[in-house]
RNA sequence: GUGGACGUAGCUCAGCUGGUAGAGCACCCGGUUGUGGUCCGGGAUGUCGCGGGUUCGAGCCCCGUCGUUCACCCCA
């Protein structure tokens, strides 16, 4: 009997050979600047309590609104696959007491996320993102360090085809002065019943509706920048200016919309050129109440998700991907079934020493061994065969001219630490 | 959730106005004893996404369905 064949779900993003080896050189050199900045691990569940999205993300986002994977468990309480970090990591400090440590609290994350959007280039149901907090600060250099953190991640990978937006949406003061005036410049307009629905929940929303004669409607729209109280101005353009001596290139970007309800103050996106629709290959910001609207007291903080599906796919459309595939040191080819045994101990021994070895198993012929040798990429052979075991010896093969040479057992190690 | 495109060997695809399928790459074997990459020879593989319909006959036409993909929306 036949069984039918079982599909991945919809819309995942997975990476096996070759490409997992790309993904994880993306992924490790994404966060690996975080580290060098003293940011520590936060390892977090991958679903939460619903109400920890709805009232951090905010309801009247698209993303809890209808993007949500939602299940109840069998104690009826209702679990969400988590669609983004920052609200589990609030919650994670809280719970955990570290704010009531030395402050910043300064964590990075990485992992699978999940979003049940309709799947696109470079938009997953589950996708990957890497990510830093730095929790419990309020000053304007460390928002600059944490833009500097993710523009270096993408400038490790090679990556130039981006750029750098960044604006403020300032303290709530300034937010709320903005509102009056944008809802009552929005009223003049003439707009569909789904546009209007949208100004309703988030009337910043408009600014980043595609339609030319929408852009062309907002382009006379009161900006949220013009309104920063003192304070929200003041603290932008310390950041600018530290960006600036930092020589990191950006744009402001007074119509940036970001689409979850909790950021104030400094935000950012960066954007690739190559990618089609999906655009955003990271972004970030403050969110000063956040903290409070999950039950802890009052800290700030700033932070950014990385997307590594896209900063992947940006790494394949501008060409620089390695080719860093895997690739061993050796590979020991065991001629006839009674050399199998010694194969293994000696493969155990020479990765001990740290060398990636390879053992050709299956009864193949030596020529079939040597194509496999060949194609793993390994530099060295080892042949194991009767004449070799009886010297005390192996064949050692330099794949790439075809040197061969007698070794003696005991130097293999010697001549292997000399010739890698 | 809304729209467009597509679904043929493991992969990339070809298949003329309907006559029961092909290429390249990859894979496997061989080119005399235990030696790879090049070359030469040989080989296996498809319920043509699935279900129905039209037809003497469908990979090609029609309907449905599932899936993929691109865009809207939204965002990493």
């Amino acid at each position: 009997m036949k069984y039918e064949m079982i599909q991945a779900p919809k819309g995942v993003s997975e990476y096996g050979p070759p490409m997992s080896a790309a993904f994880e050189w993306v992924r490790e050199s994404l966060i690996a600047p975080a580290k060098l900045a003293g940011y520590q691990l936060m390892e977090l569940p991958v679903f939460e309590d619903t109400a920890l999205f709805s009232r951090g993300v905010g309801e009247s986002t698209d993303v809890v609104s209808k993007e949500m994977y939602t299940f109840e468990d069998r104690g009826g309480r209702s679990l969400t696959l988590r669609p983004e970090g920052t609200a589990g990591v609030m919650r994670a400090v809280i719970e955990s007491g570290l704010d009531r440590g030395q402050l910043p609290i300064k964590v990075w994350y990485s992992g699978a996320f999940f979003r049940a959007e309709r799947p696109q280039a470079g938009r997953y149901r589950q996708f990957y993102q890497v990510g830093i907090e730095a929790i419990g600060l309020d000053d304007p250099a460390i928002d600059a360090e944490v833009i500097a953190i993710a523009d270096q991640g993408f400038k490790s990978l090679g990556l130039r085809n981006y750029r750098l937006e960044i604006t403020s949406l300032g303290d709530n003061e300034s937010r709320a002065a903005h509102r009056v005036d944008l809802l009552r410049f929005i009223a003049t307009l003439d707009l569909d019943e789904a546009t209007k629905a949208r100004a309703a929940i988030n009337p910043l929303r408009l600014f980043d509706d595609k339609r030319i004669e929408m852009q062309k409607a907002m382009a006379q729209a009161p900006l949220l920048l013009d309104y920063l109280s003192q304070k929200s101005a003041e603290n932008f353009k310390q950041v600018k200016s530290y960006l600036d001596q930092l020589g990191i290139t950006y744009q402001v970007n007074p119509r940036m919309v970001r689409g979850l309800d909790y950021y104030t103050g400094t935000t950012f996106e960066f954007i690739h050129e190559g990618l089609g629709a999906q655009s955003g290959i990271g972004g970030g910001g403050r969110y000063d109440g956040l903290m409070e609207i999950l039950g802890g007291q009052g800290l700030s903080g700033i932070g950014f998700g990385l997307g590594v599906d896209r900063a992947l796919l940006a790494a394949q459309a501008e060409g620089v991907l390695l080719e860093n595939q895997f690739s061993s040191d050796l590979f020991i080819i065991p001629l006839g079934d009674n050399q199998k045994s010694r194969a293994l101990s000696l493969a155990a021994q020479l990765r001990l020493c740290g060398f990636r070895t390879e053992i050709a198993f299956g009864n193949r012929a030596l020529k079939g061994a040597m194509k496999a040798a060949d194609k793993s990429g390994s530099r060295y052979v080892i042949v194991l065969g009767d004449s070799e075991v009886a010297s005390g010896t192996v064949e050692l093969k330099r794949m790439s001219d075809g040197f061969t040479s007698s070794v003696k057992i005991e130097e293999l190690q010697k001549a292997l630490t000399g010739a890698l």
